[in-house]
DNA sequence: TATGAATGAGTCTTCATTCAT
DNA sequence: AATGAATGAAGACTCATTCAT
């Protein structure tokens, strides 16, 4: 694969990629990709050889720029309930980012294929997140600015509650206070709170 | 339209209904619907024009069946947390029932139309459903059976996690202790409980 | 055939006709009769059993209808002028009412056929129009109230001139002038001018 | 478009053009014009994605092929009645040639779209054909060939009523004897008589 | 007579995919 | 690598026609 090569296959991801964001996964065509690269048919069949293969790299890529940040942090010694924060805040601004999201194209993609494969990659990355959250939230017990809590119960309302609100916003008027109250509601159940009853 | 054309609906409906939770919306065609109906090309024209019509009257049919159950139950001055707790094993089942659950086709559906136009059936349903839980919640705080909490945050929370795993279900293999333990949490959330640290 | 039955046949004929002189023969189904005669599939086959079985007897009913009024009022000993007055006016009118012209209508359905059929109608109606004509006008010279024209030649002008702006006024905007004008000029070919060279 | 498609487009046209000018617009399928250029139903649909679209195309390479011979011979200062012969020669022999007539499709095409439209091509064709005609009659009176006639009128009778025969002349058998009367009478309206009644 | 459900054939249209250039 | 013409299969949709009621 030459320079040249490599920048045409990324193009064509660019531009799959908003045509999956906008219409999902099975609604976009190769002959839709070819027009949106502008491309000829024979040009993209050149680089992949169906949306599959495409919409598989694309999904690869986001998945290996997925970064640690929280084990830094963690080893940075930074206090837990600021490293929350920090990820509950950019939980709640994606909840609500409708537009460049891919979760619908992803839901179907995934709904076309067997959930049970050795591939399925949303399981690995659930797995992935579920082994740093519960490291974090076990930091912040460790630490005791948490409560508490049943650590996989409040990992699995925390994630699921992001996926269902992300998914709704594509689907219904999510209005933005939604998100919010969602987040504070999961600190609140998190973060130990002082006398008064607040969260510190 | 009498009522072998009705007896025809409702079998070609039925029909349907599988072929949506087994495939999704997109997936279904008009020529799979005609061969699991038994139905000729034109026969299935005599009744629907189109698979979204069809989809569309199963979505309708299932919404008029909706009741309002906690309402009769709050009239006859139930307990509010055997009333929840009812609610809460009947969200537990369905979440990990994804054999029978249209939810991917639903998102799809949705996610082909204008999500901001008034028939949106998901945001009328999820108005009615907030309105339910909402009444509910409050009349546990008013008995104080329950804490003192952000109604709306906790629907929010409820609602939301509750879809997440419904999708996430017919995603990736999901363990049965998940929707326990998010509503064994949601539970501990609303639930007063006495001075150990424990539900009542 | 009983009264009730030879109702429904008319009104059917009624509304394809409509259908036709709108839309021409080819575009006019079944189905199209059924809904504007507001009758069931069955219903319209218990009567007729193509379009073109309801077209030909449309057209046969309009044949028959045409009436040799020319004959009578030679008989009446009427004068030719008068009677060639009222036969012109009565073309030229019709000449611009494309809605309820069947032209377009009768030429895709013989453009279908076979031309050179014994059954051709339009040509038979051709021959009984040629027919009058020529009665006419021999009248009209024997009268001396006619030049002493080629009969054929002028009969052919008129049908032919006839039938050409009939069918462009279904085709483009004919202006009324149109049929003005062609009518004052075939009277003038057929009239006896006086001798500043104005018809009488 | 490179060579080779252009070439294929010319072929397409060729073929449908032959089916049109045997079974008029309607009755041409897309499915024929595969047929008859052998070409595959995609195939087709490279170059032309409808009937319509062909015919339109066809008619406009005619159209742009129409040349002012009128004009060119009125500049070299013919007699006008040399002029009117050789054209009223064509139009004798264009009245019966039925088999190349493309006149059945052109009316039945023209009927089914907005005869007001402002690209109504048989409107503009006829309004190019009134310039030229009118030029050359008034050319033919100023020379004093022609008598003084009403030109729109005598135009109007020549036009329509050779429209008129075109059009029967693929409806039902038509004697040759029909256009050479006619264009006969034509001539004898426009041309100047000498004493003796006979045309020069 | 009349209804309307049902059949099945025919056509339209769109694409994934291939291939000569 | 890239073009774009061409194929062929899949699915949508429309009707003429039949038939049980």
């Amino acid at each position: 694969m030459n320079k040249r090569g490599q920048e045409t296959r990324e193009h064509i991801k660019k531009c799959a990629c908003s045509l999956f964001a906008e219409k999902g996964f099975k609604q976009v065509t190769m002959k839709d990709i070819c027009e949106a690269a502008n491309l000829s048919r024979g040009g993209l069949y050149c680089h992949y050889e169906s949306t599959r293969q495409i919409f598989q790299e694309i999904i690869d890529d986001m998945t290996s720029k997925q970064d640690d940040e929280f084990d830094l942090k963690i080893k940075e010694n930074q206090s837990a309930v600021m490293i929350l924060d920090d990820i509950l805040d950019k939980y709640e601004n994606e909840m609500i980012d409708s537009q460049s999201s891919l979760s619908i194209a992803i839901y179907e993609y995934f709904s076309l294929h067997d959930i049970a494969s050795q591939n399925n990659i949303l399981y690995e990355q659930y797995l992935l997140s579920a082994n740093t959250w519960k490291k974090l939230i076990q930091y912040g017990i460790d630490r005791q600015e948490f409560n508490l809590v049943d650590i996989s119960a409040v990992f699995d309302l925390i994630v699921f509650s992001y996926q269902g609100v992300r998914m709704y916003s594509k689907l219904m008027p999510v209005d933005r206070e939604i998100p919010r109250r969602i987040i504070k509601e999961i600190r609140k159940i998190l973060v130990r709170s002082d006398g008064d009853g607040n969260n510190i």
